[in-house]
DNA sequence: TCTTATAATGTAAGCGCTAACATAAACATC
DNA sequence: GATGTTTATGTTAGCGCTTACATTATAAGA
């Protein structure tokens, strides 16, 4: 193993040129000599030669190195952010490591050694669901970090942050569903959303609030739950719901905050005899790989995530200063379905 | 942005000691008076310095970078092994990113020139579902990266790789669930798997097979089935089995590669009116997120694959040369049932 | 007190490249 | 043919560390 790896000197002293010549064609500068370009290249190719990104980097400052925070890898939702960004970066041949999220809450000045280590030239944060108590010292730690290398936000980014960042308009996403689901009747339509109350103007229950104005339907507020984004936590938030309800007061159609959500509201409904979409619809968010196959296949919103991902990187990259939006698509299958059947049973 | 990052000559002109004693304090070695030692630290902290890990592995060869090659992370079988490897790494002070398959499946000397540019420090390959044609090549293209670093293989790895392996013993897993589905009483046990037909001696459709033997069952070739190892193809070799039998010859039980098929099982049971579990148990394989949450909920197992993953870190670091395998876990939930319920009906 | 081992620190040579600058060769220009 | 330009190549000083080796200060042994 590990034999020893072939430098710049051993090709120049091979082709017989110095090792600045090597560089320059390594490098694909212009004033060479296609003839020594041509020994070079060979002499390269016969050696299998290899340039140290390592030792570029010391030099050149430029590691073509990004770094990506993302909550967490398991959650499909991320994993395509993930796969965007990492494709993405492949393609300009950069190479992308993924960092916790407790690499950004950490104590007073040591935010993210090892990010800051790694000399990286670019990060991506995903502050998707970000808890308001952390808000500050997240902002505080990203301020920080941008000292050291260029960042870009993606998810659901406060307007107050000044990030360059790119995500989907959840508001309008969510407004267009609210509509969607009033065209076909449904009046008491319950949101089940995520963790944090109101503080986050960009996300999904704004867009819900603002399509029931738009649809003249009052706020009620046994309709908006918060929970924890999870399958159980959707699960949880439903049977709470559907508990402390009335029959006769139980919402027609469920806007969950993403699928995993879903996932759980449709299990809650099963145990709960409510009939998918004859007696309720239910709407999800994310359209993951398992919405079709789930019982009814889930209706759900593609959010493009990775293309999400894959922008970031660019953005990253062209140092283009830019808050940008991906837009959405509605996957329609079976768990949703106008009002009206209902009221046949 | 981009301050001016602080170096090692910094911090020993501010301490008025010689670049060397910082370095030796930065590497945590003994032979430094106490004082020097606090006053270095202190310094250090003060310029909040941060060494480049670029420089560092310049000189000591250790880059403290790994690299995974998996076929697609949107799968969340993959998703887990990822995790557990990044996490692992992580804990072990090392960054890991990810390389496409494509990595390896590269002309004549040219494998992987990113990976070996970046001067890793170690390899994971997943080497599972193998298409066979692809074998040799790709076996030579590990062999060559093995000269340039540490290569540790996961997944479904064939006997003749000599290469370090964490796995599942997936023949084993198969026996026994083998077992569980016959103490059941079924007798019609199908089989839906992947892509490859015999070559790999470890895969799962080998356990089918010794448990049917074991069981005294008969092979009925109608019941192996081969697939892409996804949902849809999951679906599509399922109702081709239902579609080509009398209704008298389908089996009482599924056993599904991974979960992924299993989703497409329950799917075309559910369109050819076929009840889970009353009259057809399915079972699957990895424990996805979502296997609680299909309907019914899936019986599956867990072969905690983020094990895997960190053990492959760990082998990769400690630099033992071991084939190991990772225990599993059999989750039962509804859609695997006696036979016996359904000779009631 | 003088050696000799030991601990603490310094010196300097790389690691494998890049990039600024210097030089040499080739070509125009008048 | 002398001079200026352009083009091709060479020289060299880093980049920010590690590490072998040298040196000095300190403690121990005779």
């Amino acid at each position: 193993m590990k034999r020893e790896n072939t430098t710049i000197y051993d090709i120049a002293s091979e082709v017989g040129v110095s090792i600045a010549t090597v560089s320059r064609v390594l490098r694909g500068e212009t004033n060479v000599s296609p003839a020594t370009r041509e020994k070079v290249q060979q002499a390269m190719d016969r050696f299998n030669y290899r340039p140290s990104s390592i030792a570029r980097g010391l030099t050149s400052k430029i590691t073509h190195s990004l770094g990506i925070i993302l909550p967490k890898l398991l959650n499909p939702h991320y994993a395509m952010i993930f796969t965007g960004a990492q494709e993405e970066a492949r393609k300009l041949g950069y190479t992308i490591s993924l960092f916790p999220w407790s690499s950004l809450d950490t104590n007073a000045y040591n935010p993210a050694a090892m990010l800051i280590e790694r000399r990286l030239d670019g990060l991506i944060v995903c502050v998707e669901y970000l808890p308001p108590e952390h808000d500050e010292r997240v902002l505080a730690a990203l301020r920080t970090l941008r000292e050291y290398m260029p960042v870009v936000l993606i998810g659901c980014v406060p307007p107050w942050y000044d990030f360059p960042a790119v995500a989907n308009n959840n508001a309008a996403m969510m407004r267009s569903i609210m509509e969607y689901l009033t065209k076909m009747g449904h009046e008491k339509i319950a949101f089940i959303g995520g963790a944090q109350e109101d503080k986050d103007p960009l996300c999904r229950d704004v867009g819900y609030e603002e399509g029931l104005r738009a649809a003249r339907l009052p706020y009620t507020a046994s309709y908006r739950i918060y929970g924890k984004g999870t399958a159980e936590a959707g699960k949880a938030s439903m049977d709470e719901m559907l508990d402390s309800l009335k029959q006769e007061y139980w919402p027609t159609a469920i806007i969950a905050l993403n699928d995993l959500v879903a996932m759980g509201c449709l299990q809650s409904a099963r145990e709960h005899g409510i009939a998918v979409p004859e007696q309720m619809s239910v709407i999800g968010c994310d359209d993951l790989f398992c919405a079709p196959y789930l019982y009814p296949p889930l209706t759900s919103i593609n959010t493009h995530q990775q293309r999400v991902g894959a922008r970031a990187v660019q953005l990253l990259i062209s140092g283009e200063y830019k808050q940008e939006t991906v837009e959405w698509e509605l996957m329609e299958r079976a768990s949703c379905a106008p009002i009206t059947k209902k009221r046949e049973e």
